[in-house]
RNA sequence: GGCCCGGUAGUUCAGCUGGUUAGAACGCUAGCCUGUCACGCUAGAGGUCGACGGUUCGAGCCCGUUCCGGGUCGCCA
């Protein structure tokens, strides 16, 4: 009724026959006698050829519209090597107008990327028409088909875990949802299903997933929409840490080998320590694209005769900064004061001899040793990042991606894996001194209990793991503690009694004293992952109907006003 | 929640040291144009300068308050 092709199969196979076309409008060019419509479906663009004037009455673009005509080839010379149909173009015989476009549009839908983004959200599905939000979405849906089939491969079962869920007392703020039924109590929306897949592991499931909606109540980032976001959560029984790895190994590298040109890091990917990620790259996200390394110069400036770096931690990074300006250096210590530093110290090898404030501090014994310890080469600089213990490497792991960044020595066209794993158990709270669990509570401790028993809490290491990509966060995980005593042990560490623990995680205190397996997972974040294939800085271009950065939904207006009505039966009260 | 930046036509922006009728581009409307493809040309419509208050002979511009938006930090086991 409505077309027999789509504006994208158009082509010079089809010259002379009948065809119908359906869909918007894009542009009009009007040449009096001869007018040219292009009209565009989600496959792509056929332009239309209409002679007849009065077909065009009351059109514009973005109207929805068929046409049927006959295809023509076109002159040599108006051939548009840009379109798939451009050898060919459709003249119209008859034209109906099936949605008509009555309102001024609010941006242009080709180039949207100029107006403010509230007003983009306020107009989602005309911002989708375009191209480059209408191909993200659909990129989405082609690597969610793609996680399906490889877990599906892998005989794990996909499962649904509830949304109205119980309250959780640890991580992120939880969206509540108020009970009519029961008054003064709440469901919440699961910030992870975290608890119910331990429980599928319980119940004897072995290999679960699910393309899992999370939602967590806290702030937005870039990177981070508000709200909800998407995971591949899985979780396997009677597997260790490693084949956990596997599995995510081969997910990650098929979707990403899949769906891009770049060059992927081969399998299987670096496993980096968290305590070697720390020093070497002073992140637990390393970007493995910046060449750079951070090394560690402590016990070398022990020996120095440098006040403002004796005795306290130092890190160095070598650089090629030869022919940078005198501009990239202060704009160096610019940053490095933006950042808290109080300065960034340098040396500079030229001509075999070292140049820099600090040079006049080091004998030449000393020299020679800083050289063989950097590595430095002629013409190369050493930069120096001095702090407290606390925040000298993530300092240091700063200026080395400034330094990567501003000496264009990140490879923009590759995607470079790694494990982070190892990460501790434990951490000292610095604002209250209290030693509180580093990430999830449920890992399991290495070493087990003699590990809890006998170590320094923050020596105490966790099977707990990260995957980084290009110095993003893409999945997390851990093997589960799925050993009650075990379990006790570790959250009195962290401050909570046995009473505690049983009133908070009841379910799983419980469950796991009916025979649990040992088991372990983890959860590769999904729209981070399309951002990174979309080539997408803002991880709101990836998502049909995101929030924006305020967690309001300006397309349906939530959060909204309720019904006195509907306050009522939920017993919710509003306080002024 | 803290700090920084912004709010002028449908959209993106300009607007000098406070001084006549607030401009441009794109879009929109009308007209012209038979080969364009971001067509071109001509004309026109379109504004509570976020809101309120203040200073001033006079405020888009200065001051105060407030609302909204963006960034960043806090937060994100």
């Amino acid at each position: 009724m409505y077309r027999t092709h789509y504006c994208n199969d158009i082509r010079e196979s089809d010259i002379g026959a009948k065809v119908q076309l359906c869909g918007w409008v894009d542009t009009i060019r009007d040449h009096g006698g001869v007018i040219f419509v292009d009209l565009r479906d989600y496959t792509g663009i056929t332009q239309t050829v209409v002679h007849d004037e009065s077909l065009l009455a009351n059109v514009n673009k973005e109207c929805v519209i068929t046409v049927t005509g006959t295809v023509a080839e076109r002159d040599p010379e108006t051939v548009n090597e840009k379109l798939d149909t451009g050898k060919v173009e459709l003249v119209v015989e008859s034209l109906t107008l099936l949605g008509k476009c009555r309102n001024m549009l609010p941006f242009d839908i080709s180039d949207s990327r100029g107006t403010r983004e509230d007003v983009r959200l306020k107009y989602r599905y005309l911002d989708l028409r375009s191209d480059r939000l209408h191909n993200n979405i659909v990129l989405r849906s082609h690597i969610i088909r793609t996680m399906r089939k490889c877990m599906e491969e892998k005989d794990f079962l996909e499962i649904q875990t509830p949304i109205l869920t119980a309250s959780s007392p640890e991580g992120a703020r939880d969206f509540l949802v108020p009970s009519r039924k029961h008054k003064g109590k709440f469901y919440a929306l699961p910030q992870a299903p975290q608890q119910f897949k331990q429980l599928l592991m319980v119940s004897g499931f072995d290999k679960y997933f699910q393309i899992a909606p999370c939602f967590r109540d806290e702030d937005a980032r870039q990177d981070r929409s508000p709200g909800e976001f998407y995971q591949l959560d899985f979780e396997m029984a009677f597997a260790s840490q490693e084949e956990v790895l596997e599995v995510c190994e081969d997910v990650i590298y098929e979707v990403f080998s899949t769906y891009s040109d770049k060059k992927i890091s081969e399998k299987p990917f670096r496993r980096i320590t968290y305590k070697d990620a720390m020093m070497q790259f002073g992140s637990d996200k390393p970007d493995l694209r910046n060449p750079l390394r951070i090394i560690d110069l402590t016990d070398f400036f022990a020996k120095v005769d440098f006040p403002l770096f004796k005795g306290k931690p130092v890190r160095g990074i070598v650089a090629n900064c030869f022919g940078q300006s005198r501009k990239f250096f202060e704009d160096s210590l610019k940053f490095a004061t933006s950042i808290g530093m109080k300065g960034l110290g340098y040396l500079t090898l030229t001509a075999g001899e070292f140049k820099g404030p600090i040079a006049k501090f080091l004998s030449p014994e000393q020299k020679e040793e800083i050289t063989a310890l950097s590595g430095i080469k002629e013409n190369e600089t050493l930069f120096f990042i001095c702090d407290s213990k606390t925040i000298v490497n993530r300092e240091a792991g700063q200026i080395r991606t400034w330094l990567g960044e501003n000496l264009g020595i990140i490879d923009q066209d590759s995607f470079e894996f790694c494990f982070v794993v190892d990460f501790p158990m434990y951490e000292i709270d610095e604002s209250t001194g209290n030693t509180i669990f580093t990430h999830n509570p449920f890992s399991m401790p290495q070493g087990g209990l003699e590990a809890l028993e006998t170590k320094e809490p923050t020596e105490v290491l966790a099977y707990q793991y990260d995957l980084v990509c290009n110095g993003i966060e893409l999945a997390s995980g851990a093997v589960r503690n799925h050993d009650i005593d075990i379990m006790r042990k570790a959250f009195e560490i962290a401050g909570y009694s046995d009473e505690e623990l049983k009133a908070r995680f009841s379910a799983l205190y419980t469950a796991f004293q009916y025979g649990a397996p040992p088991h372990a997972g983890m959860a590769p974040g999904v729209d981070r992952i399309v951002m990174l294939l979309a080539d997408e800085e803002s991880i709101r271009d990836v998502i049909a109907f995101p929030l924006n950065g305020n967690a309001q939904d300006l397309l349906l207006g939530a959060p909204g006003e309720v019904t006195e009505q509907q306050l009522l039966e939920a017993n919710i009260s509003i306080r002024e």
